[in-house]
DNA sequence: AACTTGCTAGACCTATCATTCTCATTTAGA
DNA sequence: TCTAAATGAGAATGATAGGTCTAGCAAGTT
């Protein structure tokens, strides 16, 4: 009797899924059909569904892979000696490839996750863990009298994280920006949030 | 012969146009469809067609009237003695319920404006008008000495802007999120971000 | 080699989409 | 009052979506 490769079978499932990323960020999860999906990664419809039982299985996993890569580039960023401007720098240059098609669909899924709920849970998830990354490091800035001790860590992590989206919309918003310019005064709002306040 | 009356053609189109609002405000750009605004607006679709030449149009005049009340709103926050209070505040309490769709379709307009060129033509419009609203703020709170004059007004403004976008996303990464906290924090965050450095 | 099972393709199915067509009804102006 | 246009409804259309079916082929096992 035949037995399934584990292995060849997973291998194929990440080429699908980096097919789906590519025509996700190209597309918007609405807007990227089946079709688009099967034609980047050279399949056949009939083929996919071996490998996902549906649309919305493809999307969570994408959704899953995307943000959990996010929390492991936080936990990297925030365990570097000058964690703000490794922070504002990341904004600006996404490692690989596969960082920079979870920047482009990060507005994406919070869009998603605000009408469909199994997106809502996997971003809630995973926005849990970046949030406590954060706040671990304000209270030890907090600790070392680096950080304001009158900031909530859980709040200002929470800002800290929805800025960072925010920030996202710049070029949406004035495709000519200077982002240079506009990091250094990111960083400096960041900066000036979080440094004690003399009396 | 008869001819058509503007008054009642423009109150029937506003109609169509808040339905439509509320279908999108639930459903997204993409997601709601002509079926569901015609059922909202309790008419067929042939008779929608003689009021918009196709959804695209919908979607364009939705974003425009959205976004132009974001810059009336932003403009009256401006003329208030503590705008930064003001601003805040308004990110909590819209006042009406166009406002409140306004909002809830913001990033849906930010996630079109990356695929749409016309969506993108109309956003960074008004962008531009709102950016300019702040900068000018800026302006005059350096002149008078309540704003750091370092900061470069029309970057600092668009950061703020973009800060605003962000604070969207609170809500859907933590829907157990104490808003009045949060929104308490990002005051702080605004203030000290503006405020003069002392050396 | 023969059999059994997995892999793969692509035609096919059904639903639904945006849009158009046809047709009935109403109403303003001659 | 007569009529042409405005107003309205809803079936029809063509495109395309997500998802399924069938069957040939490939590859282990015996």
């Amino acid at each position: 009797m035949r037995t399934v490769d584990p292995v060849k079978h997973e291998a194929k499932r990440r080429e699908i899924l980096d097919a789906a990323g590519r025509c996700f960020a190209r597309k918007g999860f609405q807007g990227a059909t089946i079709s688009n999906i099967c034609a980047e990664a050279k399949i056949s419809p009939g083929h996919l569904y071996h490998y996902f039982a549906s649309k919305e299985a493809i999307v969570g996993a994408i959704a899953e892979v995307g943000l959990e890569a996010n929390v492991e580039l936080l936990a990297r960023i925030m365990a570097k000696p000058d964690a703000i401007a490794a922070l504002v720098a990341e904004v600006r240059h996404p490692k690989d490839q596969r960082e920079k098609t979870g920047q482009v669909l990060l507005l994406d899924m919070l869009v998603e996750a605000g009408r469909n709920p199994a997106m809502a849970g996997i971003l809630q998830e995973h926005s849990r863990k970046l949030q406590t990354l954060l706040a671990d490091f304000i209270r030890k800035g907090q600790a070392r009298g680096q950080i304001d001790p009158g900031l909530d860590p859980e709040v200002a992590a929470g800002i800290v994280l929805c800025v960072g989206d925010g920030m996202r919309a710049l070029a949406l918003r004035n495709p000519e920006v200077d982002m240079g310019k506009s990091l250094d005064t990111l960083k400096i709002l960041l900066s000036r949030f979080l440094t004690p306040q003399k009396p």
